[in-house]
DNA sequence: ACCCATTGTGCAACTAGTTGCATAAACGCA
DNA sequence: TGCGTTTATGCAACTAGTTGCACAATGGGT
């Protein structure tokens, strides 16, 4: 239950369309939650639907015509009571780990190129995330909000840090692996 | 689709039933690949159809009767199949992030006991995870498979000291903070 | 002999997110 | 003036994961 209230705080920054939104996901909101264009328009209109936003009045909307949206004081007060909300943190999922696991089973052949693919995912995001603080956080602007914001990034930042930090140091391991991993295709006698 | 690879990844580690699966789910695989029991058994119906598993010969598999699977060639061929194939990430997706994130745009009202009782699960978290390393993964045993399960366990180690770092530091702000932070309620003029 | 907690298996309905496609206006241009 | 591309909105079907509950056997106590 955590998209409509991502679109909330995207549009208490600033209203905006469907495809405004869609946009801004994908390079600030959706850096820790991503969203495709369907989900966001589908939530739009459950918000709608439920007095939590209305659309700024305009253009007649008309199919293939831009429709902004603003929050209403009942949708601000519904994303201040989840975001006091306690909520348990989610269960872990990740596949990359999961497939380590198994390769410790059936061998580690072919995984290490999409290792290496990784560690350049991993290192592109941390630049662009590095680029975003030296543009939008200076030493100075230091308001609350700024203060807030920031940390968020530093999460970012730090947590692509590990991963090519890990990813780095699993490549060394696998350098330093036997050429294929033992498979005990039935006879675990060693 | 992950799921069933992590069954097959656990049954070969060891054949056992729905219930066992379940109980080292949580203590092991689960840590990075969470699953509940209904899920677990309805992969295993499922991967059984497909001919990956088998059910170990028994007693009569009536309800309620303790029922063991064991991987077929065919699993492991899968498994290994599904081990080397290219995976992108997924998408992030992080609560916890994003409602600080709408604190900055709501206000950090009751946000802090959370963020405290998160620092809590994560540091018990990590100190499991410290208590795993000990046990199982000595200065000695470095066969090729315990480098790669004990590469796994360290990911889970410095994400969890991430985590408690982060919110260490997350808290910090908030004392630092002013008593609530400004809520622009539709004058956005300071 | 009976009760009840525990162990073990499983179905059904629901929620959230993804994929694929459809539709329509606007814009550039030949 | 017609044609293809981009912008913008949206539906439908599918997949994966969660929640809630049900049912059977077993084992221990009374």
């Amino acid at each position: 239950m955590s998209l409509p209230h991502a679109i909330l705080t995207a549009l208490l920054e600033k209203p905006s369309s469907g495809l405004e939104l869609t946009r801004r996901f994908d390079k600030s909101i959706g850096y820790f939650w991503s969203a495709t264009h369907q989900q966001i328009y589908r939530e739009l209109g459950k918000l709608e639907a439920e007095g939590h936003i209305r659309t700024l009045p305009a253009e007649q909307p008309a199919r293939g015509q831009k429709k902004s949206y603003e929050v209403l004081p009942a949708g601000r007060a519904e994303l201040a009571r989840w975001t006091a909300a306690s909520q348990d943190p989610k269960p872990q999922r990740d596949v990359l780990l999961l497939r380590l696991r198994a390769a410790a089973v059936v061998g580690t052949a072919g995984l290490e190129s999409d290792l290496r693919r990784h560690l350049e995912l991993h290192q592109r995001q941390l630049a662009e995330y590095e680029e975003i603080e030296r543009r939008d956080f200076p030493p100075d602007r230091t308001g609350p909000q700024d203060r807030l914001r920031h940390l968020v990034l530093r999460a970012g930042i730090d947590l692509e840090t590990f991963w090519t930090q890990w990813l780095t140091e699993a490549l060394k391991e696998f350098t330093a692996l036997p050429a294929e991993a033992p498979e005990p295709t039935g006879d675990p006698s060693g």
